[in-house]
DNA sequence: TCAATCACG
DNA sequence: ACGTACGTGATTGAT
C-alpha cells in the first residue's frame, strides 16, 4: 500500500479560518478563531485521509525571489489584522506541541516548499494531499498529488478535490496550464499583473488554441478578439514576468526528512495544556483515549437510600467547610450537591428528589447543614435563598458572584469555566454531560449525568473559594465582594420574594383599550397602503413605504430598509400613513410586551416576582428579567398610564425615591472639576446652569432650547462624548456639536483631563475602575478596528461613571433593607430601577421610611457634591413618580 | 438563532 | 477615512 503525506499551507488555512469564523477569544482575551478553524479542518483531514506524514508550511516575512523579480509583488496586500497576527505564533506553538513538522525557508514561499516536498514525496511513491485555500497550487496536481481547497458556502465548509483530471474537468486545462492562465489573467491578490482586458474566458480560449503563452505569442497576429491581440503584442513581457511569478518552484533547496514528519501521537500532554489554555473544549475529548486527561481528585456518589443519606449527612455535618449546590428551577428542587475535603481528596455526593427523598427532605437537610457549617460555598446562593432561610450570612460564599467581579464581561459563570480559570482543571461541562437536555428533562431521562454535573458544581464551588478570594484580594475587590455584592444578594432575594402587586383587572382593561385602537389603525394603514400586509414586519413595511409608496430615504441596515422610529419621524411629513404606523408600533409594543406580557407573570396572590440579576452587566448595574420591571413605560403619557396598575397592598402606599442626576454628580466628584462642583452647590437646575456657563449667558436668560442642548451635552459627556453622536441627538451639524463640546471642556477644564486619563489608564492597565474599585476590562482598545477601538474609548469614559452610580445605589439598597429589618418595619423595598428605589410602605410608616430613604440614599457615598433625591408617595406607581 | 425594534435608566 | 452615543431585556418576523 502506498504511504500518504498531508501537506498544509499554514497561512492560507489560518486566513480562511480567521475570516470565515466569528470572533472568538479565550478568557485572557487572546483571539483564537483562526487557530480553532485551522485545527478543526486539520482533524477533519486526518480523519478522512489517515496520512502517515504531516507537514505544515509557513511563509516568512523576508522577501522572496519573486520580490527580486518584481518590486510590487504582494506589495499592496492588506496587512494582517492584529487579531490574526497574534494567532500565528500561537498556532506554531500548538503545532510544535502536537509534534507536527513545520517548515519555512527564507526567500521562498510556502507554495514553493509545498510543491517541492509534494514532488519529492510523489517520486518516493507516496500519495500526496496538499491543503490550501490558494488555487495557484492546482498546477501541482497529478494522478498522485491531490490539491484540496476548502470552500465555505452558507456557513458550511465543503472541500473541493483536484487530481490532474479534476483540474482538466474544471478548467479545460492541464495543471501546468494553470500557470499560463495566471500569466494571462494576473492575480490581484498577489499583485501579479495580467494582460489588460483578458479575463478567465479569453485566457482559457487562447490556451486551448495555443497551449502556452510563448506559442500564443508566436501566433499573436491570429489572435481573435482584437483587444486581446493588442494586449498580447504590447504587454507580452508582462505575461512572461507573470508566468515566472506564478510558477511554483518545485525544486527549492529545502532539507526535508520524512521521518520528522511521521505522525505519532498528536494528542500529547503538552497539546492538552494548550487546548485548555485556548479553551477548545470540543477538542479535549480527543485526549481521553490517550489517558492524558488530568485526574480530578474527586469521589462522587449518588445517594439513593435512607441509610446512605444519614451516613453522608453525618459526615458532612462535621466539616467546617462545604460546597453546597441546590439545583432548582421553577420552584422545584432538581438536586442537591454536597462536597467536602477529605485529605487530598474531595468527596462529592448528590441527592436527587425521588422516593422517600422528597424535595422537602432535601431542603430540610440543606437548611440544617447551612446552620451548622462555618463556611459554605455555592455557585448560586440566591437560588438557595429562594427555598430556605439563611441565618448567618457571613458563612456564605457565592463563587459566581466572585467570578463576575473578576471578569464582568462573561455571559455566564458556569462551574466548568470557574474550575478551568481558578483551579486549572477541565471539568466536563453541562453540555458534555447532558447534551442539549435541560436540567428539568435530564432529571427524568439522564439522572446519572445530572448527578455528576451537580457534584461538579458543589466541587467547583468548594475548591474555587480560596483562589477566588485570593484573586479578589489581589485586584482590590475583596471589600466590594464582601461588603457590597454578598450582602446585596440577600436584599435582592427579599425583593424577588416580595414581588409587586398588580391590579390584574385594570391591566386587562388597559390591554383591551389598546386593542380597539390597534385594530382601527390596522385598517387605516392597510387602506392607505392599498393592501394587507404585516405591519410588524420591518421587511414588508419597508417594501410598502419605500417601493410602493415611493417615499424618500431608503436603505440603511444590512438586510434592507430601516423603518426605525427616528427614520419614520423624518418621513412623517411625506405621508399620513407614517404617523399611523408610529402610533401602531407604540400601541402594539404596549400591548404585547406590557399588557399581555406582564399578565403572564401575575401569581395567585396577584403579585409579580421579577428576577434581579447581579452578574449580567459590564458596569455593575443589576438587571431585571422575567419580567423586566426596569423598563416599564414612563416617557409617553399613554405608556405611563400603565403604571397605575402597579399598586401597594391594603394599608400601604408607594414611596418612590430617585437620585437626581447621580451620574453627572459622580462625574463632578471623580473629575474634581471645581467649576462643576461649584455649579452643583449653587444651582437647583444643573442643565440650566450648564447652558449659562457654556454659552456665556446670564442664568435667568437661558432659553428652553439652550437648556435642552446643554442637557444633551451633559448626557453625551457621560456616554463618552463624540461630536457625531451629539449632532444626531440634537439634529445639528457635526461642527456645531464639536463646538458645544469644546465650549463644555473649556468651561469645565478638569473634565477633559479626567476622561482622557480614563482612556489612558484603560490602555495602560487593560481596565477601568469605579470609585469603589469595581473593574471593567476594555479589551476593545487593543483592536485593530477603528470602530471597535473608538467604542473602547467611550466605554472607558462611561463605565467608571455608570458603575460608580451603580455602586452607590447598591450601598443604599443594602442599608435601606437593613434598616427596614432592624427597625422591624412592615415596609419593604420592592424595586430598583438604576437610580430609583420603590418601597411598599405601611401608611403609618411613611414618615420613618422617608427618613430612612433620605439618610441612606444621600449618605451612601461621600462626594464633593451632595447626593440629592426626589421622593413621592402615591396610591400607585404612576402617582408616586 | 439572529436582526430589528423599542421600552427603561 | 473608518461610523458612533453608555447600559439593559422582550417581542416579533425571518432564516
Amino acid at each position: 500500500m502506498r504511504e500518504k503525506i498531508l501537506l498544509i499551507d499554514g497561512h492560507s488555512i489560518l486566513n480562511r479560518a480567521y475570516y470565515g469564523l466569528p470572533d472568538l477569544t479565550n478568557s485572557e482575551g487572546l483571539h483564537t478563531n483562526a487557530i480553532y478553524g485551522f485545527l478543526n479542518i486539520l482533524f477533519k483531514m486526518l480523519e478522512e485521509e489517515k496520512p502517515d506524514y504531516l507537514t505544515v508550511a509557513f511563509d516568512l516575512h523576508a522577501p522572496t525571489f519573486r520580490h527580486q523579480m518584481y518590486d510590487a509583488y504582494k506589495g499592496t496586500r492588506k496587512p494582517m489584522p492584529s487579531e490574526l497576527r497574534e494567532q500565528v505564533p500561537v498556532m506554531k506553538d500548538v503545532l510544535a506541541a502536537m509534534g507536527v513538522a513545520v517548515i519555512s525557508k527564507e526567500g521562498y514561499e510556502a507554495d514553493d516548499l509545498l510543491g517541492t516536498v509534494a514532488k519529492r514525496s510523489e517520486a518516493k511513491g507516496m500519495d500526496v494531499t496538499v491543503l490550501s485555500g490558494d488555487r495557484d497550487l492546482l498546477q501541482l496536481a497529478t494522478d498522485h498529488i491531490c490539491i484540496r481547497i476548502p470552500k465555505t458556502k452558507g456557513g458550511k465548509t465543503t472541500i473541493e478535490d483536484y487530481f490532474a483530471k479534476d483540474v482538466q474537468e474544471a478548467y479545460q486545462l492541464s495543471p501546468l496550464q494553470i500557470i499560463e492562465l495566471k500569466a494571462l489573467m494576473g492575480d490581484t491578490a498577489d499583485n501579479i499583473p495580467g494582460l489588460p482586458g483578458v479575463g478567465e474566458k479569453t485566457a482559457t480560449k487562447l490556451l486551448l488554441e495555443y497551449g502556452n503563452v510563448e506559442n500564443a505569442h508566436a501566433h499573436a497576429e491570429e489572435i481573435k478578439p482584437n483587444k486581446a491581440k493588442n494586449a498580447f503584442l504590447e504587454h507580452y513581457d508582462l505575461a512572461v514576468l507573470s508566468k515566472k511569478l506564478a510558477t511554483i518552484n518545485i525544486d527549492s533547496p529545502v532539507e526535508y526528512d520524512w521521518e520528522t514528519a511521521r505522525i505519532h501521537n498528536l494528542f500529547t500532554e503538552e497539546a492538552y495544556e494548550f487546548f485548555k489554555e485556548l479553551e477548545f473544549k470540543n477538542f479535549l475529548s480527543k485526549f481521553e483515549s490517550t489517558g492524558t486527561e488530568k485526574e480530578i481528585p474527586i469521589q462522587m456518589s449518588v445517594i439513593t437510600d435512607w441509610a446512605e443519606a444519614e451516613e453522608v449527612l453525618g459526615q458532612a455535618k462535621e466539616k467546617a467547610e462545604l460546597g453546597l449546590e441546590l439545583l432548582e428551577e421553577k420552584n422545584h428542587v432538581l438536586g442537591l450537591g454536597i462536597a467536602w475535603k477529605e485529605g487530598e481528596e474531595v468527596k462529592a455526593c448528590c441527592f436527587l428528589p425521588q422516593g422517600f427523598m422528597t424535595e422537602a427532605y432535601i431542603l430540610e437537610k440543606a437548611q440544617e447543614l447551612c446552620s451548622k457549617t462555618a463556611s459554605i460555598s455555592s455557585l448560586n446562593v440566591k437560588g438557595m435563598l429562594k427555598h430556605m432561610e439563611l441565618e448567618h450570612h457571613s458563612a456564605m460564599f457565592d463563587a459566581g458572584l466572585a467570578a463576575y467581579l473578576l471578569n464582568p464581561l462573561k455571559s455566564e459563570y458556569t462551574y466548568d469555566d470557574i474550575a478551568k480559570e481558578y483551579l486549572g482543571e477541565m471539568l466536563p461541562a453541562k453540555e458534555d454531560l447532558l447534551g442539549k437536555l435541560s436540567y428539568e428533562k435530564a432529571a427524568k431521562e439522564q439522572e446519572d449525568a445530572l448527578a455528576k454535573s451537580i457534584c461538579y458544581m458543589a466541587y467547583a464551588a468548594l475548591c474555587s473559594r480560596q483562589p477566588l478570594l485570593k484573586a479578589l484580594e489581589e485586584t482590590g475587590m475583596k471589600s466590594l465582594f464582601t461588603d457590597m455584592e454578598m450582602p446585596l444578594l440577600y436584599t435582592l432575594s427579599d425583593m424577588e420574594k416580595e414581588g409587586i402587586l398588580v391590579n390584574a383587572a385594570e391591566l386587562k382593561t388597559y390591554g383591551e383599550n389598546l386593542q380597539v385602537r390597534i385594530q382601527e389603525l390596522e385598517t387605516l394603514i392597510w387602506d392607505q397602503a392599498g393592501e394587507k400586509f404585516n405591519i410588524n414586519s420591518p421587511k414588508q413595511l419597508g417594501v410598502i413605504l419605500f417601493e410602493k409608496l415611493q417615499m424618500s430615504g431608503g436603505k440603511k441596515t444590512k438586510t434592507g430598509y430601516s423603518t426605525a422610529a427616528d427614520v419614520l419621524d423624518k418621513l412623517a411629513p411625506e405621508h399620513k400613513i407614517v404617523a399611523d404606523i408610529l402610533e401602531y408600533r407604540q400601541l402594539t409594543k404596549l400591548k404585547s410586551t406590557y399588557a399581555d406580557g406582564l399578565a403572564n407573570y401575575i401569581d395567585k396572590g396577584g403579585r409579580i416576582h421579577s428576577t434581579f440579576n447581579q452578574t449580567i452587566t459590564a458596569t455593575g448595574r443589576i438587571s431585571s428579567t422575567e419580567p423586566n420591571l426596569q423598563n416599564i413605560p414612563i416617557r409617553t403619557e399613554l405608556g405611563r398610564l400603565l403604571r397605575k396598575v402597579f399598586i401597594p397592598k391594603e394599608g400601604f402606599v408607594f414611596l418612590d425615591a430617585d437620585y437626581s442626576q447621580i451620574e453627572l454628580r459622580v462625574l463632578a466628584h471623580m473629575s474634581g472639576d471645581e467649576k462643576l462642583i461649584q455649579a452643583y452647590k449653587e444651582a437647583q437646575d444643573i442643565h440650566r446652569m450648564t447652558a449659562s456657563q457654556v454659552f456665556h449667558i446670564p442664568f435667568d436668560e437661558v432659553t428652553p432650547l439652550q437648556r435642552r442642548n446643554a442637557k444633551a451635552v451633559n448626557f453625551g459627556i457621560v456616554y463618552g462624548i463624540s461630536s457625531f453622536g451629539l449632532s444626531q441627538d440634537l439634529s445639528i451639524t457635526r461642527k456645531e456639536a464639536a463646538q458645544y463640546i469644546e465650549n463644555y471642556f473649556e468651561t469645565y477644564p478638569k473634565i477633559k483631563g479626567f476622561l482622557d486619563g480614563l482612556v489612558e489608564s484603560a490602555k495602560e492597565d487593560g481596565y477601568v475602575a469605579t470609585m469603589f474599585g469595581r473593574r471593567r476590562p476594555v479589551p476593545e482598545l487593543k483592536s485593530s478596528n477603528f470602530m471597535q477601538r473608538s467604542f473602547g474609548e467611550r466605554v472607558a469614559m462611561n463605565s467608571p461613571i455608570q458603575g460608580t452610580a451603580a455602586d452607590i445605589i447598591k450601598i443604599a439598597m443594602i442599608r435601606v433593607h437593613r434598616r427596614l429589618k432592624e427597625e422591624q418595619l412592615k415596609s419593604r423595598l420592592i424595586l430598583q430601577v438604576h437610580d430609583e428605589l420603590l418601597i411598599e410602605t405601611a401608611k403609618e410608616e411613611v414618615e420613618i421610611v422617608s427618613q430612612i430613604l433620605e439618610e441612606e440614599m444621600k449618605g451612601a457615598a461621600d462626594l464633593s457634591v451632595s447626593l440629592e433625591i426626589d421622593m413621592h408617595t402615591g396610591e400607585n406607581w404612576y402617582e408616586a413618580k
